[in-house]
DNA sequence: ATCATAAATAACTATTTAGTTATTTCAAGA
DNA sequence: TCTTGAAATAACTAAATAGTTATTTATGAT
């Protein structure tokens, strides 16, 4: 069956839609249930294109996670938290990480999809390793500032911090469905979505905060 | 290719060899990646006989998935928290959790896949439904005992904890890989699982303990 | 012992799937 | 305007894959 409408030519708009479409295939499908087919079928688009572009269904998905990755860390390192006062730049950071993850489901699924594969594809790509450097450093001088101001503890690790930060939003998404289930109740209402991002920002103060400076903000309250 | 050893007729065992190989394979691969070839060869057991006693593959992956959470939560329910001290009940929950986890890595790639395909085969499963009720009541139970003790801060939601406690230990464990490319650092050494699992019990004692509690807890160590 | 039944084996098939070969068409630079 | 190289289309293929059909074989009850 020949196409109906002939795509006029345009490198780019056409590797952008190859992209968006296996973006969308891979995160919902995995790396082995999504369908070179269906990627094409969804960027109306040649199939042939695909491999003139990307060579390969496996390039594609490094190519497609790479992106994501990028993104998020390009939008992360756009926040500039280094010249808000500590307790407010953390909950900025939570409060970015938490809508981003949710704004932007395909993320965590690829991310996800990738851990299955224990991290094989992303170890081929030169490409990320640079990007995710200074936003350890990021923390690091978080927390230093927060110690010097008396509000956070001493001794925290940035990498501890880091992962329990995205950790708390990052499974509360993820495993939103099987959670709805095991907890027989509803977890994505915008009620129960805002109850998340204070409880995981609670979790996170108190965590990182000196008792005393905890008893303060709890008389201010 | 004949097979070179005959099996000796026993549905039993072949049954547990078929869902044992299709364990590994389906927590490996996902289920779009797994091969009901690769599972028949793992399981030495010809790829008619899983038809025959699970039907199809769809059936076998989730007869996989319902033996892999009934199997959690009934070494979780063996824990018999009920009689320890509030904080002391915590941590050895938390410590069961990650342990579990860390011991049964092919469970956390189970759900973690089954929320790809957002729960649609767990839906399915009217088994698991039982299995989970009470033990949100459990933590009800708790967090009401350590308040009471003057230890918790009151007003907890206990699922709240819950998916808090779940989260810190999974996020940690399937996330590993990416997060040795992007933490820049070996996170599976002895010590640094001792040191995650020291940090998470750590995060969530400061996020139910009074201000007050955790000062006092300060001075004695 | 033998017979009925379920367990196990062997061989096959219709589809699906990633990837190719071959051809046509457009658009920009000479 | 003509030519050339890349962009797009069309049609194909070899291998893989879930699931079947047909047959043989062991075992426990009679």
């Amino acid at each position: 069956m020949p196409q109906s409408k002939k795509h006029l030519r345009d490198p780019d708009k056409t590797k952008i839609r190859i992209m968006a479409a296996a973006t969308a295939e891979f995160a919902k499908m995995g790396l082995g249930g999504a369908r070179v087919d269906v990627i094409a079928a969804r960027a109306k688009v040649q199939k042939r294109m695909m491999y003139h572009y990307f060579g390969n269904k496996e390039t594609l998905y490094r190519t497609v996670l790479e992106e994501a990755y990028s993104k998020f860390r390009a939008a992360e390192a756009a926040l500039e938290i280094e010249n808000d006062p500590p307790l407010q730049a953390l909950k900025r950071l939570m409060e970015f990480t938490w809508n981003y993850y949710l704004e932007n489901p395909e993320f965590i699924s690829l991310v996800s999809t990738e851990n299955l594969h224990k991290a094989k594809y992303l170890k081929k790509s030169p490409r990320l390793e640079l990007l995710n450097k200074d936003f350890v450093k990021r923390m690091e001088l978080l927390l230093s500032r927060g110690v010097k101001a008396g509000v956070f503890r001493p001794h925290l690790d940035a990498v501890q911090v880091l992962i329990a930060l995205a950790g708390l939003a990052y499974h509360y998404l993820t495993n939103q469905h099987t959670g709805e289930i095991v907890y027989g109740r509803s977890l994505m209402t915008i009620e129960a979505r805002q109850a998340r991002l204070s409880f995981n920002i609670e979790v996170i103060t108190h965590a990182l905060c000196q008792p005393e400076a905890l008893i303060v903000m709890r008389e201010a309250a």
